[in-house]
DNA sequence: CCTCCACAGGAAGCGCAGGAGT
DNA sequence: ACTCCTGCGCTTCCTGTGGAGG
């Protein structure tokens, strides 16, 4: 019989699983205090009663961003009590009326917004900012993601102009960084009034930041410092992203943990990268929409039939390339085969730079040696691993006819 | 040189769903 | 509750482009 007991009891070499979790903030932020000494003077001025400037903080995922606007944010409130900031993740708010919305709630907790006019909640907002004389933050995170952000902007500005006292300040935070051009030019200006860059993490950050979270989170010497080294040069070179790198830690110790081994090797952080990868692949795969992951069958459909067909003949693997119009054709008897109607070769267009935005497919301008002008191919993920991924989610469909 | 090929990607327009305004 | 409007996903049509072939 199992019990809890064995379970618990069994060696392990986590000491703080937590630690190793994306979600976990740490105290202090390494590498990160100029960024966040920057904000820090940034917001001061709502400290003397006086509006801070509108802050834009642009940088790729896993920099630290958000982590260090609200370490920055939870200082601030300290000193100018509660309410005096608002986050607010535009994932989730994503449009004016979202935003607004929840800007009223935080400041009038009591108050029941639900069913009010966007008029009627700005009215809210200004009046109480007013009678209060609050130097409110705004934090929007992920402030791409709104849809009507050029009038977001325009309502909290002109918002500024009719206080009679206090202000608003917008932080936006962002990790694509030609959303800076989608903005017309008055948003632009009074959203990037005052600008920061948050760069990725060297290797050498990164194996710092790793190490000092492998001793809060490990036992002590169960993680080789090599295999340290290894997660932080490999997350270097691909991304910098310092939340993968974690993932990779704390899946080099889950794998030790299952192999009943007490250390952890540049082994399992080989097993680890393809695990995560593989992951990584899945997640992006699964939640693409129906006729991506057709197109994506496609395409790696292709590549298998190829590399059967050529094993024979030349050994050379991995140097295959498809055009555009085979892919097309590919998709098409992908469609047929689960009774989809297909796209326009227009809009598989579309499609493909889609996939590949998101790292799933690369593709290469056709040069010489090749009739016409197409796009080749070639898949980023292995061919089978693909083709695995799309069917499974379409054999449910599949079986319902 | 011109023409054709095999596409890329812009422009216009269409039907639909959901949100705003009344 | 009603229409009106707007954004979105998509098709159709079209012009542009770089090399192959004659």
């Amino acid at each position: 019989m199992p019990s809890f007991s064995e379970i618990l009891s069994k060696p392990s070499v986590f000491a703080d699983r937590n630690v190793l979790s994306p979600h976990y903030v740490p105290e202090a932020l390494p590498f990160r205090e100029n960024e966040i000494r920057r904000i820090m003077e940034g917001v001061s001025p709502a400290l003397k009663k006086e509006r801070p400037r509108n802050i834009f903080i642009y940088g790729k995922t896993g920099t630290g961003k958000t982590a260090s606007v609200k370490h920055v944010m939870a200082q601030f409130e300290r000193h100018a009590g509660p309410g005096s900031y608002c986050y607010i993740n535009c994932r989730m708010y994503n449009s004016r009326y979202r935003v607004i919305q929840k800007i009223v709630k935080e400041l009038l907790p009591s108050l029941d917004s639900m069913g009010f006019g966007l008029a009627m909640l700005y009215e809210r907002m200004v009046q109480e900012i007013s009678s209060k004389s609050i130097f409110l933050i705004v934090v929007l995170d992920e402030v791409d993601m709104v849809k009507d952000l050029d009038d977001l902007l325009y309502t909290l500005t002109r918002s500024n102009d009719e206080l009679k006292s206090g202000g608003i300040s917008i932080i936006g935070i962002t990790n694509k960084l030609t959303f800076k051009e989608q903005l017309d030019s008055r948003s632009r200006s009074s959203l990037c009034e005052n600008e920061f860059v948050f760069h990725p993490y060297t290797a050498s950050q990164l194996q710092a930041i790793l190490s000092q979270r492998a001793r809060l989170g490990f036992k002590p010497g169960t993680a080789d410092d090599s295999a340290i080294n290894l997660a932080a040069a490999l997350t270097a070179q691909e991304s910098g992203d310092a939340r993968y790198a974690l993932k990779l830690l704390l899946k080099a110790g889950e794998i030790a943990d299952e192999k009943a081994i007490r250390r952890i090797t540049d082994r399992e952080v080989e097993e680890a990268r393809r695990s995560v990868d593989r992951d990584i692949a899945f997640e992006a795969i699964s939640a693409l929409p129906d006729h991506h992951q057709l197109v994506l069958l496609g395409i790696a459909n292709l590549f298998i039939d190829k590399s059967k067909n050529t094993r024979l003949a030349s050994s050379e693997e991995e140097d295959f390339f498809i055009t555009s119009g085979e892919a097309y054709e590919a998709y098409a008897r992908v469609c047929r085969r689960y009774r989809k109607p297909r796209r326009s070769s227009r809009w598989y267009r579309e499609y493909l730079n889609d996939l590949e935005m998101l790292g799933l497919i690369t593709t290469v301008e056709s040069g010489a040696g090749m009739r016409g002008r197409t796009r080749l191919i070639r898949l980023g993920y292995s061919a089978a691993e693909v083709k695995r991924i799309v069917e499974k989610g379409f054999s449910i469909i599949e079986q319902k006819g």
